[in-house]
DNA sequence: ATACGTATTGGACCAAGGTCCAATTGCATC
DNA sequence: GATGCAATTGGACCTTGGTCCAATACGTAT
C-alpha cells in the first residue's frame, strides 16, 4: 500500500508568514495548502487525507481560537499546531484546554514547527486509523436488525441464550439463530473477538 | 459509604497567597495543606484520599515545572494548578502540554481557581476509582500461575480448550482445569466478562 | 521427611452452543 | 397479489464447555 502523503494546512493573513511557511513546510516532504483567513479554510471543505493545521492566532474576521471551536465541534479530529506574534496566556491556556497539539510564539526556530507538525501528523495518523476502524464496526452493527442488535448488546453482557429467551419472552432456539447472525454479520471468529468489538462501539 | 473529605495542597512561597488561599479553600470545604517550597511537598510523602495540587511556578530551589515533572513521573494522577506572577507562553504550554489543569495568572478572581479546583477533584476522583480498579484487577490476575496466566491469555484470545491445549501440548482437559480457575480467581461471572477484564490490564 | 502448591490427566455426566434442514407469520414494497 | 425481509420455531445432531470425583508426579518449604 503507498502511504498517502500528508497535507499540512497554513491559515494566517500575513501574506509573508504563508509564503515563508509554505517554503519551509514543502522542502519537509509534506503538501502544503494556504489559506488567508479562517473562512477562506472553512470554504475549502473538509479534506479526506492525513494532515493538520497550523493556526495564526490573531486575524480579521474568524479568529484561530474560533476556528478551532468549530474543528473540534465538527469532530474531524484534525490537530491544530497554533502560532501568534501577540499571544498571551490565557490564550494559549485555552488552546491547549482545547486539545492544541503545540502554541508557538513569533518568530520561531523552523526546528521548533518542525517538531510540532511532526507530532501533529502522527497524531492525526493514529486518529483515523482508530476512526476508520471504529466506522467499520459501527457499519456492520447498522447492518444488524432491531432484534440481532438485542441480542448482540445481551449476548456480549455475559448472559446464556437460555437467560436471553427468557428475557425476550423467545424461545431458546431463535436467540440461537439471532446470535449465529449476529456473528456472522458483525464478522466475529468467537465470543471474546465480539466481545471486544462490543466494548469498542461503547466507549465512545 | 461515607465520602472522603478532599484535600487541596498548595505550594507557594509566598506566606501570604498560602495564608490567603487556605482561608479561601478552607471556606470551601475542603482540608487545605501548605507548604513553602516543592521539596517539602515532597517530604511529606505520598496522600492517599481525593486531592489536587495548587503550585506556584517561579520559587527558590525547585521549580512548580520541576515538581510537575517529578510528580507526573511518579503516576499519582495528582493533578495540578498552576498559579503565577511571573509566567510566560512557553511556560505556560510546557505546563499544559504535561497534563496541567489550568494555568492562572496572579492576580486571579477566586471564581477562576474554584473551578479549577472542582475540575481537578473530579478528575483526580475519576483516576482513583479506575486506577483502584485496575489494581485490584491486577492483583487477581497475579494470583494466576504461570500456567493458569498462559491458558488465560489464550482463551480471551478466542482458542477454543481443544486449541489452547494442542498450543501447550496438553490434554483438553487440563485445559479444562485450568480454564475453570482462572473463571474462579478472576471472579468473572461469564467469558465476556473475562474478556473485558483482559482488556483493561492490557490497556495499561 | 512431610506437607503444600502446581501441573497433569481420566471418567462420567450434564449443560450450552453451533449447524444442518424446514416451516410459518407479519409487514412493507413493487 | 407477489416478492422479499425480519422474526419466529422445531427437530436432529454434533461439538464444546462446565462440574463432579479421583489420582499421579514434581518441586519447594518447613
Amino acid at each position: 500500500m503507498i502511504p498517502l502523503e500528508a497535507t499540512v494546512f497554513v491559515v494566517d493573513d500575513d501574506t509573508s508568514v504563508r509564503t515563508a511557511l509554505k517554503r519551509l513546510i514543502k522542502s519537509l516532504g509534506f503538501k502544503v495548502k494556504t489559506f488567508d483567513s479562517a473562512q477562506a479554510f472553512l470554504k475549502h471543505g473538509p479534506h479526506d487525507g492525513p494532515a493538520c493545521l497550523v493556526l495564526d492566532i490573531r486575524m480579521p474576521g474568524m479568529s484561530g481560537i474560533e476556528l478551532q471551536e468549530q474543528l473540534t465541534s465538527a469532530g474531524l479530529g484534525l490537530p491544530i499546531i497554533f502560532i501568534t506574534g501577540h499571544g498571551n496566556i490565557p490564550m494559549s491556556v485555552k488552546a491547549m484546554k482545547a486539545g492544541a497539539v503545540d502554541f508557538i510564539e513569533k518568530p520561531f526556530e523552523d526546528q521548533k514547527l518542525i517538531d510540532a507538525i511532526n507530532i501533529a501528523l502522527k497524531q492525526n495518523k493514529k486518529f483515523r486509523t482508530e476512526h476508520a476502524e471504529l466506522k467499520d464496526l459501527l457499519r456492520r452493527v447498522d447492518s444488524l436488525t432491531p432484534r440481532e442488535h438485542e441480542v448482540f448488546i445481551l449476548v456480549v453482557s455475559g448472559m446464556l441464550n437460555k437467560q436471553i429467551a427468557f428475557d425476550l419472552g423467545r424461545s431458546e432456539k431463535t436467540i440461537k439463530v439471532h446470535r449465529a447472525r449476529v456473528m456472522d454479520k458483525m464478522k466475529a471468529k468467537s465470543l471474546a473477538d465480539l466481545v471486544r468489538m462490543a466494548e469498542k462501539v461503547t466507549a465512545h
